[in-house]
DNA sequence: CAATTCATGTAATAACATTACGTGATGTAT
DNA sequence: ATACATCACGTAATGTTATTACATGAATTG
């Protein structure tokens, strides 16, 4: 099991990324935490680096915008790649792993003797609701 | 052929990335413009935007930066996503296509009733030569 | 010749992210 | 227990990326 033991801030943004229903940036998750003390986006980013280190929570970087991870029973970040598609309309995120796509990319870097760090997938668009 | 007309603005801009062997950002390009009476982010950012709509530029979301594409022979756009590996030691990037990556995120999004309209795929790694 | 469109220029501002410095709490080695 | 290192936290300042608002001149079109 995962169960990091998480500070007061990474808890506090945390819950702010999971009870939300579309990522956030930094700054909006900071106007959210005021109220519990946030003064400084420094605070926020703290928190969001090691939550990204521990997994609980992805970076979008098309969106310049964190997401909690949807997929924290698993350990998210040990079955490979994380694919996003994004609906641009309604903002809803779907979190996915495609084992096909992640073979193929590796198979791509192997043969370029490239190493990979981190893999960026995301797709953006229109959800199936907002796109009837 | 592509051979759309540039504008001045456009035509220095995609000069720049052209000549550059790293991804740019705006401000970067803008500062080896000042000797071309570039003064405001702006001229980059407008340069930029109709380079991307012609294909002729990527941007790189994980480095708010960009590159011109790779492909121009084959009016890149056309065949698909693209996806980037991109060395974090010498910046170096390289740009390509995948058909089975492509057709299993087409896949994944028709299952879903998902319309994609711009997919982003980066690999942050070590090139080869930068992996000895 | 209007009227419209489009590339451009300039200034100001907004949005996103990091550096630098300081403090108190905790843990560990001598 | 004292010295040392580590870590979470706080605050201020600054750096970087991107957009909004407003104005002008050239090209296009009816
Ligand atoms: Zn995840
Ligand atoms: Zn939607
Ligand atoms: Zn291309
Ligand atoms: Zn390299």
């Amino acid at each position: 099991m995962s169960a990091v033991n998480l500070t007061k801030n990474q808890t506090l943004v945390l819950d702010v990324l999971t009870k939300s229903e579309a990522p956030l940036s930094a700054y909006t998750i900071l106007d959210k935490l005021r109220d519990h003390g946030f003064r400084a986006p420094l605070q926020v980013y703290r928190a969001l680096e090691k939550l990204l280190e521990f997994g609980l929570v992805h970076r979008l970087e098309s969106l310049n915008s964190f997401v909690a991870c949807a997929h924290r029973e698993h350990s998210c970040c040990s079955h490979g790649t994380v694919a996003f598609a994004i609906c641009e309309s309604c903002g809803q995120v779907s979190e996915f792993h495609d084992h096909v796509v992640d073979d193929q990319l590796n198979a791509w870097t192997r043969g370029k003797g490239f190493k990979p760090s981190k893999t960026t997938i995301e797709i953006r668009g229109l959800c199936a609701a907002c796109n009837s």
